[in-house]
DNA sequence: ATAGTATATATTAAAATATGAATATACGGA
DNA sequence: TCCGTATATTCATATTTTAATATATACTAT
């Protein structure tokens, strides 16, 4: 059990939770502000923004500010990878 | 998110534990019976056979007795395509 | 029957995580 | 500057996970 297998088990536990992975989809699915994932997941703002919080945390997600919303992508290639090996 | 997302965000979670992520790679990389877990995770056996009750709980392993010892296989193609995806 | 090896279960304490409500901040436009 | 919209933060609490210890079970061989 080395580092290497603590980088992966971490983006693995974050993605392994309904709420955040159906971010994670919708997002490579295209979708990027908040107001929609809040629609998507039919959970409170406040909770998204904690989720993506998480994922940001974990390395899968980067923000940026454009105007008033903020747009959210993937950015770590293993997350991609996860999410496409489910497809 | 529906029904779907949640199964596949068990799987995750399961394996999202680095413990447990590595008992997984162990597995398809050939080992089965939990003396060899044990010395690979370096954590006590009774903490190994927890974490293998949560795979199994998962549906990502199965168990099989062969005279003293357990085997235990990977038998979700879904773990392994993530364990794939992560080589 | 007994001893030894392999694995599982139970219990519990500590730590991590999730949930929900309330509030705060950032930005664009009137 | 003030308002409305979009998003983030804070905080308290409930729940879940994790790890450790001790103990129990299953099987083999003697």
């Amino acid at each position: 059990m080395n580092a290497a297998h603590k980088h992966k088990a971490n983006i693995l536990k974050a993605l392994g939770h309904p709420i955040r992975f159906c971010i994670v989809e919708g997002l490579l699915a295209g979708e990027q502000n908040v107001g929609t994932m809040t629609h998507c997941t039919s959970v409170p703002q406040p909770t998204v923004s904690q989720h993506l919080n998480v994922l940001k945390a974990a390395g899968i997600l980067k923000a940026e500010r454009i105007g008033n919303e903020m747009h959210y992508s993937v950015c770590s290639a293993e997350a991609r990878k996860i999410a496409a090996a489910l497809k």
